[in-house]
DNA sequence: TATGAATGAGCATTCATTCAT
DNA sequence: AATGAATGAATGCTCATTCAT
């Protein structure tokens, strides 16, 4: 018998590897041989587990996304106002982890030019995403609940926008302020009536 | 007598080709090859203007963002508010042009991982906008000085973030909507007290 | 007690396999991951059975060109001319499996360029199938025995010339034509003065 | 000014240059680096010429048939059947150079099985080749006119039935001896009544 | 100045082979 | 006996770069 293998377990790993790769030397340095190297396999074994180059990054560009839009706290005893900051916090780079997962989603946005399945990934983790801040948000806003779709874009909005400054210019960014101008721009928008 | 090639101007021109290739396929697509080609050139003219490769990419994307800050309007005879608001809507992607600056922007923002030149490049371009966003925003604001800065990246933020959303789902975010929701997130940021 | 398996058995169910593949796909079509789909088994099993793959490709071809020279008629109650025309018939791509063998033939052909152990099982069946050949015209034809040879070429030719044609060309070529072509050009060269 | 290449030259050059390769290592060495390597170039410029290895092999295989087809005499002053007899002749392989285009045949034969392009290659090369021997066997022998074709089928068999054999086993195979076979079997075909 | 032929390193991918199970 | 995971060399191909013209 053969040995056994987990292979979804090989896939998560091995799109791990591809990750920290692009965060760290980006989309062009992430070849197979390289992938392979920082996964400790060789090339060849990589066509175990992803047809081709392109299924590999779908995947881990897939898993990237999942991880930066998961709520990673345990929502059981949390208020939906918690759990939404909770989401939007989670959205920031503000650990290596999740400045990972940013730098792979930019990799994503620029390898989905002119690639449908590609930007299909891109636009369903955004929906979804929006589903869920628009869900929380509708549960813990005086909004109205048709206003609960334009008011999850100004939250997603604040998150994304400090995001991408932090990502342009790291040094300035520590987590302290990225967190503060987050709940500046925020907390006017769910302010409650009561 | 050799013709005389301006060269600053055919520079640009090589530079504009880059972006248009970035933007309608993307970092992957822009050969030295396609570029010529886009231009009208052959690849051996290249070299006459750009070293290699980087410099013609970095060349790029200094200019795409450039041209994204840079406030198009005649600034004479508006009032700081109006500025600010030009320098703010012109960073969205409500348009054609405004959405290729952007799409190279998210290419060079990709490729820059591990590349402290382009980092610079984007580094500095955010900067130098954050700069002129605080000054307009001191202007037109009742912010105490000091604060002119954090109140530069909320604006900015706001800008940045609405961007992303609507270039992640092009569809679903036409001019008109990213307007709108820029202004519901910035004037409530810029009242003033008279 | 261990599973008994007949490995003569083994080998030639996955020379036919390779046969099969080599006819429908090309020589380039069997790797040895489509041998073992082909045959039901997997790659590793096939190391029980050849020890690489040009031992593989060797067998397949020397038992595909036993089987196109091999006269399967029952020789008992045959004359010696019926025997030879067998044969000759026999070598002809008349049918799928006889068109299978020469495929393999001219598979065999092509590889064994430059390959002296291919070259020999080549030589060594045209051999033995030209010693038949000859043996059965002496004994059917008035040429003096040391014209047996070069009869037996002429036969040969016609034979093979036929085929050929009817490989290059299949279409245009039916197994009735196949024989009728090959009578034309056998029948005068087997003429007795009885 | 760049310097100038004769296209179709360098084409042949490389087809050449294949085709020795074939001929004496197999098509399975003739890789794009042996190729390159083979002719004096590196493998990039290769793509000058061809727009890949496909497109390489199937211009090698067409130019050697046609080459390995042609009548290389002078038709002027020739009578049909002299002429005839030096397209059959031709179509032997007798010397270096005809062995060569006949091995490439072989390969092109191989290679061609489910490869509708190259099987066309081949087909056409064939169906001219016939057209021309059956214009020139009908214009020297006794044959009516609607018999050609088949006449022609005979003859071509007879060449080619030689030629298979010589290529099986080249050391029993002289030219003369090819040349005797040749006749044995073509002269009694082409018999005319004055 | 401009060309495009030529280079050669680097890429994704395929595949015969090995081997622990 | 049989599996299939893993290897790593080799392949076809791309492309930035160089350079004679």
């Amino acid at each position: 018998m053969p040995k056994v293998v987990d292979i979804a377990e090989r896939r998560n790993e091995l799109a791990a590897a591809t990750a920290q790769l692009i965060a760290r030397s980006g989309v062009g340095a992430a070849t197979l041989r390289e992938v392979a190297a920082e996964a400790g396999w060789t090339t060849g074994a990589l066509t175990h587990y992803f047809a081709d180059k392109r299924e590999l990054l779908r995947f881990t560009f897939a898993s990237s996304l999942a991880e930066r839009h998961a709520a990673h706290a345990a929502s059981g005893d949390r208020t939906p106002r918690q759990q939404l900051m909770d989401s939007l916090e989670g959205a920031l780079p503000s650990d290596d982890d999740r400045r990972r997962h940013w730098m792979v989603t930019i990799a994503l946005c620029a390898q989905a030019v002119g690639d449908e399945e590609l930007s299909e990934v891109q636009r369903d983790a955004y929906r979804a995403f929006r589903a869920r801040v628009a869900h929380l948000a509708a549960a813990c806003s005086a909004a109205p609940p048709d206003e609960a779709g334009a008011l999850a874009e100004r939250l997603i909005a604040a998150a994304d926008g400090i995001s991408v400054q932090a990502l342009f210019d790291p040094d300035g960014w520590p987590a302290d302020r990225q967190l503060a101008r987050l709940h500046e721009l925020v907390d006017p928008l769910l302010i409650t009536t009561d």
